[in-house]
DNA sequence: CGGTCCGTCTACCATTTGGTAAGTGCCGGT
DNA sequence: ACCGGCACTTACCAAATGGTAGACGGACCG
């Protein structure tokens, strides 16, 4: 199943074959059909697990976190680590993305809750002074599209010759924590 | 040719056959075969002229503009136009970097020159306290993240159930040159 | 020990894929 | 009038694709 994330991930959905994903487990294609029943099943099945290993370290990592700038720096960091760690997972994430519905219906079904707790938590935040006033669904986009975009493309980090290791990543990752203070944080006013 | 970029984009090079690419086209298969050689021959002449337009466009919007955050403000509004009027290719430069070498090789060097200007740009400008100091290219990377994010993610946009209107574009570039200010603008102290 | 369920395998199939070979019509030059 | 090249076609092909049918073997249960 990992080996599925990783296959759709890296050469796509279209662009891997059953018997290819069946050669590098070491088993037979029908094996797979036997568990999945079809392609399209097997792809189900992928991205809902996906949807829940994001689910579930994204959830960890806020629980407990108390309200406030110090969730979204819980969040990022997270994300991070998760994208380093498991950089499949966001570009699954981009995979089921582009294929639109209804092959993603499932996956924006299931990741709509953490969505909706976000769009929440920033409203709250930004109704209770604790973040700027600003409309939470775009700043919310902004803030995944930087956090994702910088991790889930090794081309992009490989036209500016820099390399995706840890010390880069924790470069990055205050990067883009700067820049969802200048959005949130009220103190400060990034407007010249 | 720009059926061949929109099909690409939409469904991955190998999410596209050759047989439907010409039936949209209303040619045969072996037209598009006599024309470019092989699929790998279509794909790169797809990618070198997708490669070419963005150029083009970035550069027109660029020259003439004074050096420093006029300059930057101009290469975003460029971004956000071409991304809003033309999202394929944007979606096509995210296939090219998912394709990875050697595929991709050509519309790397191809975008280098752009990028390294870009790079030549911020280092400058950051020599001469222009913008705040920072690793130029890591700054790059979050913005091109930032920009490319928001608009090659329609998926993502229904999650949070905006519509990528030209209002939308322009609230959401809006935010994008905010947090470019925040990262740039020498005057403002984003780290709290 | 016999049955039977489960996972996997071999064998096979129809369709689709990228690609080749061999024309066909047409236009410009001589 | 004729020839050559060009754009494009029809006719094919071998390999790969997703999927079906049925057999093999082992584990559990009576």
């Amino acid at each position: 199943m990992d080996a599925a994330i990783r296959a759709f991930a890296t050469h796509g959905v279209a662009g891997t074959s059953l018997d290819d994903l069946a050669r590098t487990l070491g088993v037979t294609k029908q094996t797979i059909l036997y568990h999945h029943g079809s392609k399209a099943g097997l792809v189900d099945a992928v991205f809902a697990r996906a949807a829940a290993d994001l689910i579930a370290v994204l959830d960890d990592a806020v629980v407990g976190e108390e309200l406030g700038w110090s969730r979204v720096d819980a969040a990022v960091r997270a994300a991070f680590a998760l994208a380093v760690r498991r950089p499949e997972l966001v570009s699954l994430l981009r995979e089921a993305s582009r294929l639109g519905p209804p092959a993603s219906d499932d996956a924006v079904a299931a990741l709509r809750p953490l969505v909706d707790r976000a769009l929440v938590a920033l409203t709250d935040g930004m109704a209770s002074g604790r973040f700027r006033r600003g409309d939470p669904r775009l700043v919310l986009v902004t803030a995944y599209a930087a956090v994702t975009g910088v991790v889930a493309e090794p081309e992009l980090l490989r036209v500016v010759e820099v390399e995706l290791d840890v010390r880069t990543a924790v470069r990055l990752r205050r990067i883009v924590l700067d820049v969802l203070a200048g959005l949130l944080r009220p103190e400060l006013s990034s407007q010249g």
